[in-house]
DNA sequence: TGATTTTTGACACACTTTTGACAATTGGCC
DNA sequence: GGCCAATTGTCAAAAGTGTGTCAAAAATCA
């Protein structure tokens, strides 16, 4: 995975840099627009993050220009600690997401993971399957022998957590970790009341849980296998 | 694991070690800079919570002094409340989260928490072999023949020891200073009902153990082989 | 605004751990 | 071999801990 970061301040570029690459990916580093125009058409980055306030060419004009020739690259913004951005022209341009400074290593990686997932088709593009369910993230539902039933954006998020660990337990710390909002971990009974819920939701049987599996001193597991 | 913290409001100090070692860390304190400096190269603790405004040296400067010589620790910061942050030279330094102040208990340990499990993806090995039996640590199962068998943690630490130790019985000193809480001995037969309540799980035939075996006046070791 | 989703506290329940009483086994000794 | 003391096995119940569940409050969405 190769991650292009444009940023015309050397510090910010070499922090987020380092950051970056710790967390095991390659980075492809511009000071200002043009640069970030031809490494991304000479490296194939797999994903964009731009500075908006660049020499030469910003962020916004860096965007414009990707799309141009490709529409489902993954682009986060950056922006400047007192600078105001424009959500409704980067959502306009197809921005994924916005990281504000001041941000944090856990905040950065977070959006970059997430930005990636989204994007990802690794996973049988935009459904994976769960036992006798199919869960379709983008219309946030689930279907079974044809039937659907709602969820909402975190139970996906939950569902997927299992998925992408069917093999091994999940710990109540990384599902709060992975499914709830960056800087944010609620307290007390918050996870198995969603828990509750979605086996009241996706559960044949409810109080006898096949799907979702406790595993008591750690978390949950997917059933089956 | 130990844990560094660097905070030079006392209340404040010992409320977060408290906290901290409620859920069974070692604390390290430190009232200011120089200290925490100090006390990080001769505690060798795990993780650093450092306070951004203190007295001698900021936690900026600490953080600066021990990245120079360790850039994988992982590193905290606490602010106070109205405090700015500059979390771009934050980054720069290879801070891994920033807590701001006021900070509830679940926040701190769950942060934490993510910061030593990014430190540490996958430190041990995720299973182990006990002759027909394969022990799944993460998912606190044993399996034989495809089917699995639920265990407790304490279950999995006297399976672990009699693993490391399987050329040679392990003393029943040994199993109570290992699987149970430092400066705890349990009375009487605690021991004894463990090992039969997991050789109910485990053996075959529990009333003629071939997995765990007795050695008089001794412990148990693995049998098999 | 009303409707949905999320969070929280109280309490019940289930599982794990510990304990005490007593039975069974082992090895040494007469 | 039989007796004795030390050690370990077994059971049932108490104590401790984590999770399930409900109802209601709070937050969010439309």
């Amino acid at each position: 995975m190769t991650i292009l970061i444009a940023e015309d301040d050397p510090l910010t570029l070499e922090a987020l840099a380092a950051c970056i690459e710790s967390e095991g990916f390659t980075t492809l580093r511009a000071a200002d627009g043009r640069q970030a125009v031809e490494l991304w058409r000479s490296g194939k980055p797999d994903l964009l993050c731009l500075d908006i306030m660049m020499p030469i060419l910003d962020g916004y004009e860096v965007c414009r220009r990707v799309r141009a020739s490709d529409r489902m690259l993954p682009i986060l913004f950056l922006s400047a600690k007192n600078q105001e951005i424009d959500v409704v022209v980067g959502l306009d341009l197809g921005a994924d997401d916005f990281i504000r400074k001041p941000f944090t290593r856990s905040e950065v990686m977070a959006r970059i993971r997430a930005a990636l997932r989204r994007s990802a088709p690794n996973d049988a593009a935009d459904h994976f399957i769960l036992g006798d369910l199919t869960v379709r993230p983008r219309s946030l539902i689930a279907e079974r022998d044809g039937k659907s039933i709602d969820l909402t954006p975190r139970e996906i998020a939950m569902l997927r957590l299992l998925h992408e660990h069917r093999e091994e337990a999940v710990s109540r710390d990384v599902f709060l970790d992975t499914c709830w909002e960056i800087d944010y971990f609620p307290d007390s009974r918050t996870l198995d009341q969603h828990i509750l819920l979605l086996r009241k939701k996706i559960e044949l049987d409810p109080a006898n849980p096949v799907i979702i599996q406790t595993v008591r001193a750690i978390g949950y597991r997917l059933g089956g296998r």
